[in-house]
DNA sequence: CTGAAAGCGCTTACAG
DNA sequence: CTGAAAGCGCTTACAG
């Protein structure tokens, strides 16, 4: 068979059993779960009793216990616990909203995460915003409405006023990687400030004057601290900045490449970049691979294999998995009633050289 | 400030407001949350109109839908879905248990799950087993506790025995990368045994003969049929397979850097390598980077950034986004009833020659 | 067009 | 040690 024309289908064998899926699902709608009371029924016990054996509660004879569990063995019981979150009032899940699921700053950024959960026996709901604000208020709003113990967010918009209800209804919430907008919150950031600072600092120390900088949509956050950063370095040596030296905007690969063309040539090409973050760098590597003449660079978040290129990458690296693991635990300080009040904590950089931030400039 | 020394901690400037989290927490804790019955108070209606106007049914004067609308806004009520969940049987949730959401293959998967759950009008409950089958068990069934609609799996366990009265119950499940064990499931697979024979033809027809495999370990589906695979190719071509030839075990960076050491040293050492999945790909270009001798490299699984490196590695690419949308659209057809039996659906995988495939044998 | 009653499957508060 | 009643916040089924 050639594999590579499309997709095989082929039928599993049919289980002993042999129920078609849609006769299991029809008879899902019409709730032919066992409950506690079929529990009780069953074990000839009141509907207390179930509750107190499938909750290891004390205060259950073992005859009376070894009775209800082989009920709850006998029909394949379950607890719902979306009815007992109704009832207890917290339901153990906390939400977590990012920009993008598949991208990969995010990933040990969403584990260390979910392992805090864990550690608190909660589970972890999350979804992506992809950069829009009006998709990061409908998945928030509808996460509040699922009622999440609380949020950890990466916020794509600059206005959260939408929250307020919610915070003041008891939703505990972070703010991660960039601040919150327009309300007092808890939020967890890196120094995007004096980690980009310290990047071109480094450029400007090996011989360049000519520094580009090209960064993500000057609305978010991270990217307009970094461009900061940049001015501020450049200030402090005393370097003028030419506009077209500076380039923000969407993320894309042509976006980018474009705008690292365009300051690479002309009269007074520069002979370094400073990207403002892992998808820039991506594709400023693969710019510069193309040309003969070297530029100097340095990144903003450290990348898998960075070290493997030619030259090796420098960068400025964050840790995602802390930022994470310090906005969950955070997280759950505010609904141990641990944590008073709202605080910004902003965890350091570290640059890694490697090679390509070392590079003196070409003339 | 040395921003390198730690964490820098300042408080928020108070919001207006100025309640404390405590202060939130402890009210919610207390349930002061407005419901529909506080909204009909308000609105001086009964509690079916709020439900009505909340969830936009037919029915309802322009007048009496204002009175209600005015009423929820000013008490801020946000129907709680998982009270309207109990009712109405469906959570709109499925969960999605994966190996390691820091992984990168991972991240396309989630989010393209994500968006096909997203069109259905559904959320993502996700975790990570950990490559641990008692963690995913325990993740398993506490998703069915919370009643998810729906499972995506990639089981990490060869025994699923215990989702059989849950699968009874009606949660719909398929399961994605590796199949599921013991019991008759949706299943949506990559061409493990396919890509790896033709990945390791590829190494023989570039001249190889003494071909090392290391991959993953053997208990895992895809490990082994890519193990398969590569028996496969050799036998088709005639090479008897020397022990030392292959390696399989966890993909941690030492392990698989001392296989691949042992396999280029020694007598007869491999003059080509086909590593088994992305995180083994990546060691070995280290270990190949550190070597003079150069050696061929075929690695299961495409990577960011392969193509640059010296030379471009040469992968069997699966299509990682197209194995989570699969998967989901499965899910929600079972849940449609469109689906009425379980099936196996196998995706075809791509040869991607970069020239770390194509190097001829070194002696 | 509108609403009172019953019920989803649990837990809480209480009584025996 | 055990259990009947009330209630979590909604929706369903029904009656006006």
């Amino acid at each position: 068979m050639d594999n590579r024309t499309g997709h095989r289908i082929v039928p599993e064998t049919a289980a002993p059993r042999g129920d078609r899926l849609a006769e299991r699902h029809a008879a899902a709608r019409y709730g032919n779960r066992p409950t506690m009371k079929d529990v009780a029924a069953r074990a000839g016990v009141g509907l207390k009793t179930v509750s107190r054996v499938v909750n290891g509660e004390p205060g259950v004879t073992a005859d009376t216990e070894r009775r209800v569990q082989e009920a709850i063995e006998a029909l394949g019981f379950r607890r719902n616990d979306s009815a007992r979150v109704l009832r207890k009032g917290r339901t153990a899940s906390i939400g977590l909203v990012l920009e993008d699921l598949a991208d990969p700053f995010y990933g040990p950024l969403s584990r260390a995460v979910e392992e805090v959960a864990r550690a608190h026996g909660a589970l972890l709901i999350n979804g992506s915003s992809a950069e829009d604000p009006d998709r990061e208020q409908e998945l928030v709003l509808a996460l509040c409405a699922r009622r999440v113990d609380g949020l950890v967010v990466i916020p794509a918009g600059d206005d959260h006023r939408y929250l307020e209800p919610e915070l003041r209804a008891g939703v505990a919430t972070v703010f991660v990687d960039r601040p919150a907008g327009q309300i007092d919150a808890d939020v967890v950031l890196s120094d995007n400030f004096g980690g980009a600072r310290d990047g071109v600092a480094h450029l400007i120390a090996h011989g360049h004057r000519r520094i580009g900088f090209i960064g993500d949509m000057p609305r978010i956050h991270t990217a307009a601290e970094r461009l900061r950063g940049y001015r501020t370095a450049m200030a402090d040596a005393g370097i003028p900045v030419t506009d077209s030296w500076t380039s923000l905007g969407v993320t894309d690969p042509q976006r980018v490449r474009r705008a690292a063309e365009e300051m690479l040539s002309g009269a007074e090409p520069v002979t370094a970049i400073f990207a403002g973050n892992n998808r820039v760098t991506v594709t400023v590597v693969r710019v510069l691979a193309e040309r003969s003449r070297p530029v100097a660079l340095v990144g903003f978040d450290d990348f898998e294999l960075a070290d493997l290129l030619q030259p090796g990458v420098t960068v400025v690296a964050q840790d995602a998995a802390q930022l994470g693991r310090t906005a969950a635990e955070r997280l759950f300080s505010q609904l141990d009633g641990t944590l008073l009040t709202p605080e910004r904590t902003e965890l350091p950089t570290r640059l890694i050289t490697r090679g390509s931030g070392e590079l003196p400039p070409a003339d």
